[in-house]
DNA sequence: ACTCATTCCCAAAGCGCTTTGGATGCGCGC
DNA sequence: GCGCGCATCCAAAGCGCTTTGGGAATGAGT
């Protein structure tokens, strides 16, 4: 079923049909409910190219998701971020482009989607200190949202983050508080955007106190289980163990949990965890 | 850069050049060559709605994600399909379509995805027995290839799917060949297929060795952390607990590996596990 | 009774591509 | 020298929608 056909079925010309279905004022109460009527039971939903040829929207929100070819790591709190977007672009009549790329490709990926005109702008995920790709969409005259921010220049884009350096500050002068003194930091990768925020947060806590970050104490990986584990089980196995940890993700802070119970202690006996990440309903 | 523009610029017409990008023989070699690397110097890709009109296909392939209002699980192994589907795509030129739905609202996306035709196809994810929405998409039309299978009818469309019931058959065959003889399965929801047909294989497996599944070695639900702890915890606090796990996810494994844990039991040494899952990266 | 604004509707152009149905020019065989 | 096939290219239609620029009633105002 197409605009020609229901507006032959209603007996009216296809502008009346597309003005009674968009709500526009020029056609009366009485025929939009009769073309909005007709439409629901003709199951008829206006072709999306030729809408979106029509008006020069897409109607689409794209999101590019380079994949490494070193570690290839999907981040799991990425699915949940699409989840929540995805619900909210649904509610609003949007689609969601996912562009899966390789990394080396992310460039082009970016380019194609604004060449090709396939959505009315991006979301830029996991940025990183000075991120390139917002001189490139910038460049490109596609609209964009950081997911955090990239450094610099915080107000001449617009971004949604949390505060990471003051999370990471609360939660050391929290353990501060506690009466601990050898609270390690396992956190991201360092040339993330948010990592470096969260370790600004951290030494600066300490700082307030008089104190110094310990070298031995700090970690900064790709957070995966496994480095959680790694990275907790050799610092307990040091001469001087840490008493408190702090963990940037939940699915380190699973290795950093098996480390300790490893190593015979208990946390909340033993050991204080404090852990930074979204709630992952799986969890 | 449109390809009137694009045509303009190369004192050629539109046509000419569309089928030049195309690779039709209508045109010489040379024009050809010419074309191409105009095309790509000044960056031109032909806009998506437009040639999708003209085609009549949208080169998109839609994944529809229902969110369950009650329970609102993002199944973690669905962002590392995703992750490789989307490769997939991109390689081939497609675009990826996702659809983040409230479970009621499926259907009506699956007709809106039809109708409007957003897409070339669908895959449809986690299927359960009789699943509906197989019989939906044939009558709507819409190509589809099932991830997994939905019970019945299994010639009368396309999926791909591992084989779940050997796979399980296999495991417990194994975990029998032990000397285990109370092996629990913790299992996903069964009015999922998949989980259904892994309890066929580890009951097949039992009966072949002729011993009966004992109902309080049997568990199934969402697979989270949380629901293989328990599981497991009240299992291993049972009179006669088992001496071997069978789990079906990674997520519920890592859960079950705690209530081991807590239990001061030693994976491998004094409980055996075996988890059926995709390699989760991050993991 | 006549004008004028309003309401309700329509024909046709245009969005940027592909594709149909030629047109043109060239070399070849006779 | 003529017709024919082949290689190259082009003009224009069409994909399904929105939107511009009216046109025909109707009612109000004078």
């Amino acid at each position: 079923m197409n605009l020609k056909e229901l507006s032959a079925l209603l007996g009216l010309s296809q502008t009346t049909v597309s003005r009674a279905l968009n709500d526009y004022p020029e056609v009366s109460e009485a025929t939009r409910q009769r073309v909005k009527a007709a439409a629901a039971a003709n199951n008829y939903s206006p072709n999306t190219r030729a809408k979106g040829l029509a008006t020069g929207r897409s109607m689409a929100i794209g999101h590019v998701i380079p994949i490494s070819t070193q570690h290839e790591i999907v981040n799991p709190i990425f699915a949940d971020f699409i989840a929540g977007a995805g619900e909210v672009y649904s509610r609003n009549n949007h689609d969601m482009l996912l562009s899966v790329v390789q990394d080396v490709d992310e460039e082009r990926a970016y380019r194609d989607l604004a060449a090709r005109g396939s959505v009315d702008g991006i979301i830029v995920h996991g940025p990183r200190a000075n991120d390139p790709r917002i001189a490139l969409l910038r460049d490109l005259g596609l609209p964009f949202v950081v997911h955090g921010r990239a450094g610099e220049q915080e107000d001449s884009y617009s971004w949604v983050d949390v505060n990471n350096r003051r999370s990471f500050l609360r939660a050391t002068e929290f353990l501060l508080d506690l009466g601990h003194r050898r609270i390690a930091l396992i956190n991201g990768l360092e040339d993330m955007d948010f990592a470096h925020r969260r370790r600004e947060g951290y030494e600066a806590a300490l700082a307030a106190r008089g104190l110094r970050p310990d070298a031995a104490l700090l970690r900064s990986d790709e957070m995966t289980e496994d480095y959680g584990y790694r990275a907790a089980r050799d610092m307990l196995g040091a001469r001087v163990p840490p008493t408190a940890f702090l963990v940037s993700s939940m699915l380190t802070a699973i290795g950093v949990r098996r480390a300790i119970g490893d190593a015979g202690l208990q946390i909340g006996r033993d050991v204080s965890v404090v852990i930074h990440d979204d709630v992952l309903s799986y969890l």
